[in-house]
DNA sequence: GTCTATATGAAGATAGAC
DNA sequence: GTCTATCTTCATATAGAC
């Protein structure tokens, strides 16, 4: 899996040199689609706005790629391999004996992290995936079920040790974690909010006095 | 505050008859409106779609309305009016004794019910908000305030009354609450889940074990 | 690889007849 | 109140020159 994230493509442009000389690359394409994706949505995103921040022409993008929709196939999974390879990767860091608090604290942290602060990929998986064509979600289908997958294993793994609030089925649990976390670009902030108090918050919610 | 729902409009047309002859009314192409808002969101929401269902064609909607944005501000605001009296009305019709628990549960079940089952106009709006205009979310605002009023009040007197978890600040609980809830409709699917366990369930979260 | 030019099809909105 | 007809704009996508 390569790197994928918000950084700014390579500075192939130097100062403020309108015009450019380099090909384009597919990547480069891919990581201007995300960031208007994500904040403007599927329908309000053109081929042409993605041409312009890029410096090419609308015309010239479809010698990248077939079509708008695969386009945004590919930042969506993208987006959801992101936020799987944060978390998982957040989770096998910790030390063996990690407690329950340490676990849910850190995937919740690696989760709002991808989605708020690193990739534009996930936040505009998040933001397009209702409004994208049928043929997009389907493809999407199986890269969220493998992420969803690691939460419920991780829930249940909490919910074993006795960690998880009584009277609230593994399901639910799940459910109104995702959701929680996946709203927050609704109302974040940057300078206001600080993601690992967030985090650490968000956790105490999901865990009985520990 | 007159009647806003979900219901389909008057039965104007008998049966199955294509043609209609009755003249259209503001409020039936707000149904409508809302009705598609909720399934497709802004973009994808279009005036010649609205007219078609309601029986008209799409210039005649200007007879009506002076514009799209018009319309989509109008199903918002009612939208954001009708889960504010659906809250504070079930939380008027409690007993004066009611616990801590019983609160929360019918403000979160009313919102529920609203944002699932009742209106079309709500989930509308939420759908709709991030992507239309700014003139538009503009004039949604002091609407999406005095609903957020609500439950900062509810929130803050379960704080004082020590029923909430401790180290999670009021604003936390209120933005994670909300965000919880108005996910659902991002899962929620009619026959597999039900909204009163969901709000039971929901209700644990944000209430030490009681 | 990128360009220009263009085909094709909506969309929102308006004017004026009925 | 609703229609038809149309203006204008902007979208995805294609063809072929450079």
């Amino acid at each position: 899996m390569t790197a994928r994230g918000a950084e700014k493509p390579a500075g192939r442009r130097a100062g403020t040199a309108p015009q450019q000389a380099q090909p384009t690359s597919r990547r480069e394409i891919l990581d201007v689609a995300a960031r208007c994706l994500r904040q403007r949505g599927y329908r309000a995103t053109t081929l042409r706005d993605i041409a312009a921040m890029v410096g090419i022409k609308a015309g010239s993008v479809y010698y990248h790629f077939a079509s708008k929709e695969e386009i945004v196939a590919a930042v969506m999974n993208d987006g959801v391999d992101n936020v799987f390879d944060a978390v998982t990767g957040a989770l096998a860091a910790l030390p063996a004996g990690a407690t329950p608090r340490q676990r849910l604290e850190a995937a919740i942290s690696a989760h709002l992290n991808a989605l708020l602060a690193f990739s534009d990929y996930t936040s505009a998986g998040l933001k397009a995936f209702a409004d994208a064509p049928e043929a997009v979600r389907q493809s999407a289908k199986p890269h969220r079920r493998r992420y969803e997958a690691v939460w419920m294993t991780l829930i249940e793994e909490l919910a074993q040790a006795g960690a998880t609030p009584p009277g609230v089925s593994a399901e639910t649990l799940q459910l109104a974690l995702l959701g929680m976390m996946n709203w927050s670009p609704e109302w974040y902030r940057p300078g206001r909010h600080s993601i690992e108090r967030l985090a650490r918050e968000f956790t105490s919610l999901f865990l009985r006095a520990s």
